[in-house]
DNA sequence: CGTGTTTGACCTGCGC
DNA sequence: GCGCAGGTCAAACACG
């Protein structure tokens, strides 16, 4: 895969403009009580408290702007899915590069990949006999997911647990390539292959097929903000309201997402965490 | 001792 | 039918 026809997901999010641990100046704080009419409070206490609240409306901001680009990424990614399938249906005959000429059957009809590094065989035909092959057929996604160069492990975290079955160099790449089978339960048919791209070696591509019959072991089920104010607040008790299920994202999406924000690792692992089980599932 | 990983052997599908 | 390559099995091994 070529790695230059990705498209950089990093966003500008003014992450350096935040001043946690500047003081808000007295004047600030005077303005601010005088518009909330609180003339009358020690400046000490209600300079706590102003903080706070500014500090609740940075991240309030911050988080919304997160779900409005999440939305974005993920509306352009279904115009450009929608775009491919139409052309894949005008051009049939086109098929993968000789060189996958000799692979089998299932995994050369899922070659597919798109900007978001994840493809989904889901929905990728649109007359009636593909449809009725896809549901004989177990579900096939790959998943980009980049790595620290460091890192040799063949370890992609998707919040699921596996267990590894195998592993095989290929012909068309030197690197070996990994077999998993879904471990947290034992009726669970999803197995996953990871091995690191052939161009890129700091980027690992795991291969899911089939779908998990449990749900995820380890998803999250905190929101953005309260762990973004966990987080604030330095209180690692954090309250874990009930999500609305179809409002959930793959994790690995997220992950792969919040990595190309190139945020603090501490935040971004919060950030993660709660995403992944809060926006759509439109891939 | 139980669980997970490693790794060589074996199985299976595909192209010639 | 044969050879190649990907996928899976299972015994040996490592580790907590």
């Amino acid at each position: 895969m070529d790695c230059s026809s990705w498209i950089n997901t990093s966003l500008d999010l003014n992450l350096n403009s935040y001043r946690p641990h500047q003081e808000v100046t007295k004047k600030e704080v005077e303005s601010k009580l005088f518009s909330l009419g609180m003339t009358n409070f020690p400046v000490k206490e209600e300079c706590t408290i102003i903080k706070m609240e500014m500090e609740l409306k940075r991240v309030s901001a911050e988080n919304k702007k997160l779900v409005e680009m999440l939305s974005v990424v993920c509306e352009n990614y279904n115009n450009l899915r929608s775009q491919l399938m139409e052309y894949m249906s005008k051009n049939p005959e086109k098929e993968p590069s000789p060189s996958s000429s000799k692979k089998r059957k299932s995994e050369s009809s899922n070659n597919n990949s798109n900007m978001m590094g994840i493809n989904n065989s889901e929905s990728s035909s649109t007359n009636e006999e593909s449809c009725k092959k896809q549901r004989e057929e177990p579900k096939i996604s790959t998943v980009y997911v980049r790595t620290q160069a460091s890192d040799t492990s063949l370890v992609v975290k998707d919040g699921y647990q596996w267990r590894k079955y195998g592993q095989k160099v290929t012909r068309d790449n030197p690197c070996p390539r990994a077999y998993f089978k879904c471990s947290f339960a034992p009726t669970c048919p999803v197995k996953k292959k990871v091995q690191r791209n052939v161009d890129d070696q700091s980027v690992l591509v795991a291969t899911y097929e089939g779908d998990h019959n449990h749900t995820n072991p380890l998803a999250p089920t905190v929101t953005t903000l309260d762990l973004v104010k966990s987080k604030c607040s330095n209180d690692s008790k954090i309250t874990k309201p009930k999500i609305d299920s179809s409002h959930q994202v793959p994790h690995n999406m997220v992950e792969q997402m919040a990595t190309s924000l190139a945020m603090d690792p501490n935040f971004r692992e919060a950030l993660v965490a709660a995403i992944s089980g809060r926006f759509l599932q439109n891939n």
